[in-house]
Formats: C-alpha cells, sequence, structure tokens
RNA sequence: UGCCCGAUAGUAUAAAGGUAGUACAACGGUUUUUGGUACCGUUUGUCUAGGUUCGAAUCCUGGUCGGGCAACCA
C-alpha cells in the first residue's frame, strides 16, 4: 500500500535493532487487564503491537494482564478476545500474567534471597507517609532492615494465607531518597484473600503490575514492549527488577495514548457511563468502544485505517472525531450498497400517474464500486413518500429541490412538477401534488429536461416500516474531560434520536444483519442488534456530508 | 518546589544540519440522476530568547507552556 511512508519512532527502533542484529526476530504483545471493554484507543495499541509483527515479521502475544482478581472477570477476557478478532488481528499465543504466579513467586523469593526485598507489617497509612514527596525524600520503614531468613520466612507465611489483607506486603529493597517516587521501595506484592478468575482461591498474594508486567514480558522474551506514556517514571523499576533477577531483558518503549473529541476514554468513566444507564451498555452504538463502534456499523478496516492515520507519537493529543468519520465514509462509500428511505416523511401523489398502474425500476446498488454492486428492482406507483425536508413552500436561493413550480427528478425514476400542495388547519404541509414526464425515464430520458436536483422516494403501497436511531456524539464539548466539574454535566442531550416509523424500500426488509447500506442523500445504516424481521431496527452509523444544511444554517 | 516526558497550520503527523511536506478540518471551484463520491484550488505552522554553523524545526543553554510521577490499581 504506502511504501515510502516515513517511520514512526519505535518503527526506527525496531528498524535498527533488527538491522544491527540485536534481533532476530520481533515479538510484542497486547497486555490488557480483563478488567473491562477494549476501546478505540486501545485498537491503536492494538494496530501498533500487530501491525509491527506484521510489517516486520516475529509474533505477538495476546496477555491478559489478571494480577488483580477483584476487579477482572472472564466476560471481560471474552470480549476483549472477540474485538481483536474483529478488528482482524491474530495472536501467536493466548497468554496470562496469572500462568506465571509460580514462576513469578519463585522471582520474590530470589530477590528476598538477594537482600533486595522485604516484607513489610506497616500500614498503608504508615507507607504513604514515609514515602516522602516528590520534593522530599522518603524514610525507611522500621522493617526495612528485617534478615534475608525472616523475610524468606514471613513471605511464605504470607503465601500460606497467615495474614489478613493489608497486613503486610512485600517491597523491593531500593533507594526511599530516589528522585523517582515510583523507585522509592516499591510493593511488589499484596495479600488478597480473592477468588481469581482463572486461580480461583489457590494464591491469596497477588504480584503488583510492576512485579509482575516486566518479568511476563522477559518469561514470553518479548523484544519491545510497548505502551502508552503513564509508564515512562515505571521504566526504571521495569528495568532494575529484570537486572536484578538477571533475566531476559525485554525493553519498554512509551507512545502517547489516543484521546478523541467528543467522548471520554476512561475505563473508569465508561463504565461509570454504563453503570448509571446513561449508556445502554459496554456496546451502546455511542461509546467509543470496539463492540460500541461495532454495533454503529463501523468497520475493522476504518478502524485500522484510523489507527494508521493517527500515527505514533510522544505528545499528548486530541484526535478530530471528523478523522474517525473520514475513515468509516471512505471505506464505506467504497463497499455499502445504496438503497432508498425516507426518514421524515411527507406524501407525494403524481397526480397524472395512473392509480392502478405499478412499475419496477431498475436501480444501481453502489456506483462506487466496480461491478456496481449490481442492481435491484424498485417499485413505483402514484404515491410516494418524499423528505419532508425535500420541499420548501417559498425556496430559499439555490434550492435545487422541491417547490411549487419546481422539477425535480426521483432517482431511478421520473422527473416531476410540483404543481400543488395541501396544507391542514394549523398550516403544516401534508402532500404534495406533482405531474410526471413519461419520457423522463431514468436510463431512457428523452425529455431534454435537465433538473438540478434528485431527491430520493419510497412507494407508499410497497413501502416497509422500520425505527431509525439516529446517533450523534455523546458529549457536546470536545474535551470532557478537560472541562470544570463532572464530566457527565458535558453530555449531548441529542446523542441518540429514534424515529418510530421511517419507510424503507422492500429491498431493505431482508437486510443482511452484518450489511451496512447507504441511505442515499442520508449517510450509513446498518441493522442493530435488536432488530427482528417483523421490527426492523437500523443505526446510523454515520451522516453523509451535507454541503447544503452546512452552508445554509 | 524534585524527577521525567513533550512542544511544527484548527487537529494530527513528516522533514536523521540543506526547498517546512502530507492527511483530516475549513473555504472556493469542476464533474455528477446522491447538495454524496471524484477531481482541482485556497487559507493557516516550526513555543520563546540566546548560542554553534555557510546553513537550525533539527544540535547546545536558559526560559515559557502542557502532561506524568507520592494506589496494597493497571
Amino acid at each position: 500500500m504506502s511504501e515510502e511512508r516515513s517511520l514512526n519512532f519505535i518503527e526506527e527502533i525496531i528498524e535498527n535493532d533488527l538491522n544491527s542484529g540485536k534481533y532476530e526476530t520481533l515479538i510484542t504483545r497486547f497486555p490488557p487487564e480483563p478488567n473491562g471493554y477494549l476501546h478505540i484507543g486501545h485498537a491503536k495499541a492494538i494496530c501498533l503491537n500487530f501491525g509491527l509483527t506484521k510489517k516486520y515479521g516475529g509474533y505477538t502475544n495476546l496477555r491478559f494482564d489478571d494480577t488483580n482478581p477483584t476487579t477482572e472477570k472472564t466476560e471481560y477476557v471474552d470480549s476483549q478476545q472477540a474485538d481483536i478478532k474483529w478488528l482482524g488481528f491474530e495472536w501467536k499465543n493466548e497468554l496470562y500474567t496469572s500462568d506465571y504466579f509460580d514462576l513469578l513467586y519463585g522471582f520474590a523469593v530470589k530477590l528476598i534471597g538477594k537482600g533486595l526485598a522485604y516484607v513489610d507489617h506497616s500500614t498503608a497509612e504508615d507507607i504513604a507517609a514515609l514515602k516522602g514527596t516528590p520534593t522530599e525524600p522518603g524514610k525507611d520503614s522500621p522493617y526495612r532492615n528485617r534478615s534475608i531468613e525472616e523475610n524468606l520466612d514471613l513471605f511464605s507465611r504470607m503465601k500460606a494465607g497467615e495474614f489478613a489483607d493489608g497486613a503486610c506486603t512485600l517491597r523491593a529493597k531500593i533507594d526511599m531518597a530516589s528522585p523517582n517516587m515510583i523507585m522509592r521501595d516499591p510493593i511488589i506484592y499484596r495479600i488478597k484473600h480473592a477468588e481469581h478468575h482463572r486461580t480461583g482461591n489457590q494464591w491469596c498474594i497477588y504480584p503488583m503490575y510492576d512485579f509482575a508486567h516486566g518479568q511476563s514480558d522477559s518469561i514470553e522474551h518479548v523484544t519491545h514492549s510497548i505502551c502508552t506514556l503513564e509508564y515512562v517514571s515505571h521504566r526504571e523499576l521495569y528495568d532494575w527488577c529484570i537486572e536484578k533477577l538477571e533475566i531476559y531483558p525485554s525493553k519498554q518503549y512509551e507512545f502517547a495514548r489516543l484521546n478523541l473529541s467528543y467522548t471520554v476514554m476512561s475505563k473508569r468513566k465508561l463504565l461509570q457511563l454504563v453503570n448509571e444507564g446513561v449508556v445502554t451498555g459496554w456496546d451502546d452504538p455511542r461509546m467509543p468502544t470496539i463492540s460500541g463502534l461495532r454495533r454503529r456499523g463501523y468497520t475493522p478496516e476504518s478502524i485500522r485505517e484510523f489507527c494508521d492515520r493517527i500515527g505514533i507519537a510522544k505528545r499528548e493529543n486530541l484526535i478530530e472525531l471528523s478523522l474517525l468519520e473520514f475513515c468509516v465514509r471512505e471505506h464505506l462509500n467504497k463497499t455499502a450498497n445504496r438503497v432508498m428511505a425516507v426518514l421524515d416523511p411527507i406524501k407525494l401523489v403524481i397526480t397524472n400517474y395512473p392509480a392502478d398502474k405499478e412499475e419496477l425500476l431498475i436501480g444501481e446498488n453502489n456506483p462506487e464500486a466496480e461491478d456496481k454492486g449490481g442492481n435491484r428492482e424498485i417499485p413505483f406507483s402514484n404515491e410516494l413518500w418524499i423528505e419532508r425536508e425535500d420541499f420548501m413552500e417559498e425556496p430559499a436561493k439555490k434550492w435545487f429541490r422541491l417547490a411549487p413550480g419546481a422539477v425535480v427528478r426521483l432517482k431511478h425514476a421520473y422527473i416531476v412538477k410540483c404543481e400543488d400542495f395541501v396544507k391542514d388547519a394549523e398550516g403544516n404541509v401534508t402532500e404534495i401534488h406533482c405531474t410526471y414526464i413519461p419520457e423522463s425515464k431514468s436510463g431512457e430520458d428523452t425529455s431534454g429536461i435537465n433538473v438540478k436536483g434528485t431527491i430520493h422516494w419510497v412507494s407508499t403501497r410497497h413501502a416497509k416500516s422500520a425505527e431509525v436511531r439516529m446517533y450523534d456524539r455523546l458529549f457536546s464539548v470536545e474535551s470532557p474531560d478537560g472541562e470544570e466539574g463532572d464530566f457527565k454535566d458535558y453530555l449531548n442531550p441529542n446523542s441518540i434520536e429514534i424515529i418510530k416509523q421511517a419507510y424503507i424500500e422492500p429491498y431493505l426488509a431482508t437486510a443482511d444483519a452484518d450489511a451496512r447500506y447507504q441511505f442515499i442523500r442520508k449517510g450509513y445504516y446498518c441493522l442493530d442488534k435488536d432488530s427482528t424481521s417483523e421490527h426492523l431496527i437500523f443505526n446510523r452509523t454515520v451522516s453523509l456530508k451535507d454541503a447544503w444544511t452546512k452552508g445554509n444554517k
């Protein structure tokens, strides 16, 4: 595809490492904690890690970083796997940090044996108090100089379950005065009498992230361990552990995480939206989760393209939602069949078309596809639904659609001229009367008439009903995290608009659950998972670009 | 106030001391049986002050601004 593209800084490092012979095989890993659903930010990391080994050879492991039994669930493991597969990636090995609990325990014992770890009976408060501050050094714990033998004994008793949660911890003995707070004798094991989703009740002590991640990378001989920027200060500890344990030296590299405008990305906040019923679930089509985007109608291709275009760097960023929308429009434009659906119907009567006459017109499914997507038949009659907004009693300047006396083409059908319209008591237009020009039929037009506007329609007699859910951005401000107060104060009250009865052409009655459609002139839509053959429900993935409303608001 | 990371159009991202480029966005135009697509064009940029150099976005020094670090979370 893109031959001459410049490399991001990680690719540069990798090419150097590969060219210098430092590594023969590139090994990366994607290490989610199974405590929530994957989101578009994870997609960036997934595309990076899997993309690198796809490009340079080698492989990528999927490793569930499951060292905290109280937050993790099998449900999340399953959804995360499904999402990665859906995105189009295959991992080499399915691994779990919990697979290494025995090895990790051994590493801890080794550290104690070297006099580099000790059991601390201080309370959490005491530990915090002695930690110091960024500007003041910390102070040694009174338990810091216990003997190796005592520590070994205590640690084995921790494992044996002799102590209650919080009674003590295992700490690395590093430097309480380190300018890097992370290095001030970090806790590396804590007691949790909790059931783990994989190891059950086998363990009551669990390693901390800092004592599990680098070691796991090392065990798997991960060459490039890629994570986000907030782990920069952890790298010193990552390297320290590997050095002291004398194990395979995996290397950590950090890049800036994705921030996307008009949404939030933290699992905590997303969970809050789910729990408080702001959205219907993790896969609500407004959620930035992979499952939400999938349900919304986004394609794996478009998400991969997006991740490719945003690039990899180390500076904080806020990507505009419009880029994601561009990517999905670009893909769907080439792949989605065009259909006609009227979302806000008003009746159009063709007064000179026989009431008992019907025609089957031919519609090209996708002019952008190489094979044009084939054709379909569209029934036509004298009574049609058209879009209410396609008629203006008093037309604006440069109005190309219907208005008294104006002519437009009905897509795939005839040119019609607006002769009259009917209003109800409140003054709302209820019906539009037109005459059609028989010799203007699509494909065999001999009328010689040129019209500026083409509108979509559905024959009232043949139309099917459907519910249409129109989604918009979840938040009304670019950066809900950056605003004053609670992020939920900035929810977009119009993030969903439900149209209970829209009219769709009969072709859509047999819509494919996995297919995406372009509702001509409106946007891209797909069937929602709640849809049934009796009650069709479509989700709007994204609207079409609209130069008219934009320029005339 | 300590340590660490960073700073290039509105937003992202390139330019490994030598023409500041690309994409999205915005704006204008051409084509069009989707006011879509496609195509063409326009606007907008190196945080700042010094230094090194024939030449600095790039190297050095100071400053400014943004972010991270003081969970028995990851």
